[in-house]
DNA sequence: TTCTATGATCGGTGATTTACGATAGAAGAT
DNA sequence: ATCTTCTATCGTAAATCACCGATCATAGAA
C-alpha cells in the first residue's frame, strides 16, 4: 500500500462524523440498508451526510448496494484491516530498535 | 481514546508529506537532530515543513527537543502505538461477527 | 402516466489547509 | 557587539473542506 493510499484512507477516517457513520453502518444488523438511517442518526443535513459517505466510498471503506429506490452501504472490513496492516508495518518500520512496540501482525 | 482524538491523529497522518516526515525523523540514527535535515530531504520550503511539523506536534506524534540554536524532533512511538491500539479495537467493534479480521491486540 | 420518496449532485458560503516568501528572535560564533 | 544560522511565525493566495438548501434522476406505488 502506497503512502498516498494510506494518507487518503487516514484522511477519510480523520473526521469524527465519518467514524460515526462507519459505526452506524456496522450496527445495522444483517448489513441491510442504511443511508436515510444514517442521516436520521446524525444532526446533519442529508446532503452533508451524502458527501461524507462519498468520501468513505472513494477511500474504499464502504461499498454501495443499490436496493430499489434506495442505496444501502456496507462497511468494507477487509479494507479497514488492510489499513491496520499497512499502518502496523509502517510503525514497525519507524521503530529504530525494530521492536514491536505493541501490535503484532502481517 | 475518544473519537475526536482518533480523528485528529488520523488527520495528522492523512498527508503523504507528514508520513514522510515521520520516516525521515525516525531514520536519523540516535534520534539526534532533525528539522533543517527534514527540509533538505523534501522539495518544500522551510516554512511549509515547519507547518507540517506543527501538525504532527499538535497531534502528539512527535516531540520537540531544543538543541541550542536548533530544534530536534523525535517520533513518539508510544503515541503511534496507542493509535494502532485504538484503531484495532474500533475495527473489532465494527465487525458484526466479532471475529478479529486480522490484527490482534490490547 | 403521475405522484412520492430516496439520495446524488449542484451552487454557495465560510473555515481550514497547503503552499510560499519575508520577517523576527534566539543561540552560537567571531 | 556584531554576524550568522536556524526555525517559528506572519501574511497571503489558492485550493479544499464542511456544511447547507435546492434540484434532478430514478424506482416504486397509485
Amino acid at each position: 500500500m502506497r503512502d498516498d493510499d494510506i494518507a487518503t484512507i487516514m484522511r477519510a477516517l480523520g473526521h469524527p462524523v465519518r467514524l460515526n457513520i462507519l459505526r452506524i453502518l456496522a450496527t445495522q444488523q444483517r448489513g441491510e440498508c442504511c443511508c436515510a438511517d444514517v442521516t436520521e442518526s446524525l444532526p446533519l443535513a442529508q446532503s452533508t451526510v451524502s458527501q461524507h459517505i462519498k468520501v468513505l466510498l472513494d477511500a474504499g471503506l464502504i461499498k454501495r448496494l443499490p436496493r430499489g429506490t434506495r442505496n444501502c452501504y456496507i462497511v468494507q472490513h477487509d479494507r479497514l484491516a488492510a489499513l491496520g496492516s499497512a499502518y502496523s508495518s509502517m510503525v514497525t518500520g519507524l521503530n529504530p530498535d525494530g521492536r514491536n512496540v505493541e501490535t503484532e501482525l502481517v
